[in-house]
DNA sequence: ATATTTGCAAAGAGTTTGCATCATA
DNA sequence: TATGATGCAAACTCTTTGCAAATAT
């Protein structure tokens, strides 16, 4: 979700988060990770692990698909991004830190995602958590249909 | 999601549904895909395509992976089942004819699957359709946490 | 008769794993 | 120096595709 804070600010934030989970779990600070996260935070788009993949300045880094996808993984873990299992059997995957918690529209026709918020949903969590006897810590709302670009044909 | 309905009831009308779907693409009736259609609607699961393949009653039935996928893709088009995309990469169906639509929670721990409907979210769809300039016509929510079953420990 | 649908096997895409090497704490 | 992390390649899983044979209209 687009955001008037400064990327670098964030990048920053982010960066901290990891480090700190890093050294709550014992792991090991790394180029490649810390270039990653870089690589993320630089875009705005949702990307897939092997569209991260390629973006790799290959002059700089020898960075593996394994690398990327531990990476990820571990990003994933501390919650400065977030992953989405869309129509087709693939995961893209979206920075998180600082940026609102949204939901997704996507257009079955030429397939743009339009990010929203919806302050109801929360309520409809809350209520809920009593109702199932649950206890909620996240969601994923997608909703699909055609859009009115005028260059999307939208539904024939 | 469970209904009183009679379950043979719903196969009857899914079957008919398909019935309109074969004439009007000028498509063919095949044992197969009437076989793997009356297998959906026994269940009362959510199920992969291999699930479904390995359900199939190989004295009567030589169906491959192919007509399977081929006949999922047929009943999803006419609107008789649903596909959902959890957090593995791959699909999981189930039978949608005469079934409310509705969403589901997801257990974190032991990955159990409460299904539930709740009405606000389609005030939601409706107001976003205008402040989007969309047009919806389906969505999946997917909430994440912990049950409180006994048999599942919960978050740590 | 014609063209859809099938089974089979192979190909494909995305992701994960095994292992030797590298490098961080 | 001990162990986590990496690159590479192979393995894996789910899904799709190509093709000849079968079958519904």
């Amino acid at each position: 979700m687009s955001s008037s804070k400064n990327i670098l600010e964030l990048f920053d934030k982010a960066s901290k988060i990891l480090e700190d989970y890093i050294i709550l779990k014992k792991l090991r600070r790394t180029p490649e990770r810390n270039y990653l996260l870089k690589l993320i935070y630089q875009r705005n788009d949702h990307f897939g692990a092997d569209d991260l993949f390629l973006t790799v300045d290959k002059e700089r880094f020898n960075i593996s698909k394994a690398t990327v996808y531990n990476s990820l993984e571990l990003f994933l873990e501390c919650g400065i991004i977030t992953k989405h299992y869309l129509n087709n059997n693939t995961s893209i995957y979206e920075k998180a830190y600082g940026f609102k918690q949204h939901d997704h529209f996507i257009c079955q026709e030429c397939k743009k995602i339009i990010e929203f918020c919806d302050p109801r949903l929360y309520q409809i969590k809350k209520s809920l958590e009593e109702v199932l006897k649950v206890e909620i810590n996240s969601h994923q709302l997608y909703l699909y249909g055609y859009c009115k670009d005028k260059k999307c044909k939208g539904k024939l």
